[in-house]
DNA sequence: AAATGTGAAGAGGTTCACAGCG
DNA sequence: CGCTGTGAACCTCTTCACATTT
């Protein structure tokens, strides 16, 4: 509508610092793509390739992800690939594990123990190696006290006097979504540094605590927003 | 390293035009924080609010999100806010709700029955009234035939002769992943035009279909990759 | 006075085009 | 020659600053 004078910002540098850089090596880049590719990687090494081409593993990967982007992603992770050949799959799935943090295991809790629960616990227990469940906590007495997979359920109400000495770094939290933030909080002071939330609500969390939300209700919204 | 010629993009104009414009009305922006704040304000209604600035909603919203950013988002919605005064709840929530597609309900078919499908459809059953579990599917004979709220389990065998009745436009794969391509193809050929899928593939589909996936491990390991 | 709506500037991520190197 | 690695261009989304409206 209206005109603006055109130089309003003359040198004036720092506005705010926003210093803030990720703890990882590399840069922010998407960290979900670079867990797509060391999928891709994995398969493509279970089948035998020992060399794979940026193009390669861009079809592989699918989702509509450039070979220019794959390439743009893997310079940010270390010089790994060399020209004329391809990237050396052993060393570069070896490269993405260590940025991804996948070359470690990790022992997580899971709070809410009803059918989500139990359903990622049998996931990692399958299929994630890297991933030990080491806690469980439910408020369900009928269930407290039993076993999963070799794992006492204890009731949440133990939570300070369980978890602490179980050394998960990981918690998930399957609960109804009045009592997340509660549970996000007693995780947190029981030293946990890394949630994921699965409840549909927005946890307040103190710095220095990463969070990753699935909502599904989100999920499905998107969806159908897209259905006109 | 080395310097290149400054100018090689003369003036070649239309390079690729690019011209794909998503079909909502409104531009392509965020869905998921547009949905944020249809829940943010379905809070706020509840707890008896009618009038809502974008400074408070931001605050309601947490995730970061300035109260900039809420008057950018909204204001490619519609211009529904009073200057001095905020954002009429209802009416927001009502326009929120349309372009997201909850002014209506929505027919689903789950397809995988284990635990996470247990989970999921409890989860809808109880929480999400716009959205109705028309179908389910499965290959385990134990439950096959049964009922579960009223909806009969049906074999995935029997998959076309089963949905195309149901009229669902939405399908969730909650079934392994080397199965998870078979699935989703003969969901779309079913006439499922949207999908959630939470089996850790990268599913092909055909232009049209709307696609969402939830990876379980991904999000395992951006928290991981976070943990250093 | 208070809060929205919005051009313009800024930041960040993606694509292009090509130098570099095996 | 083929494919990687990368400045630069491009594009998209976010933030700023302020005119506008009630």
């Amino acid at each position: 509508m209206q005109r603006r004078k055109p130089d309003r910002k003359p040198p004036s540098p720092s506005r705010s610092p926003s210093k803030r850089k990720r703890a990882s090596s590399v840069v922010v880049i998407s960290l979900p793509r670079l867990f797509l590719y060391h999928r891709a990687l994995e398969d493509a090494l279970r089948a035998g390739k020992q060399m794979l081409t940026s193009s390669e593993l861009s079809r592989r990967v699918g989702r509509g992800i450039s070979s220019t982007q794959v390439r743009k992603d893997l310079s940010h992770v270390g010089k790994i690939g060399r020209r004329g050949q391809g990237y050396d799959v052993v060393v570069l799935v070896r490269r993405l594990a260590s940025v991804l943090g996948l070359d470690r295991d990790w022992r997580l809790a899971i709070v809410g123990f009803g059918y989500l629960g139990h359903a990622l616990g049998a996931y990692l227990e399958y299929r994630e190696e890297k991933f030990h469940i080491a806690g469980i906590f439910d408020n369900d007495e009928a269930i407290v006290g039993t076993q999963w997979h070799g794992v006492r359920i204890s009731h949440v109400d133990d939570l300070e006097r369980v978890l602490p000495v179980l050394g998960c770094s990981i918690g998930i939290i399957t609960v109804p979504a009045p009592a997340a933030q509660a549970v996000a909080d007693r995780l947190v002071a029981c030293g946990v540094t890394a949630l994921l939330n699965f409840a549909p609500a927005a946890l307040k969390l103190p710095h220095g605590v990463a969070l990753r939300a699935i909502d599904l209700a989100s999920e499905l919204s998107i969806l159908t927003s897209q259905l006109g």
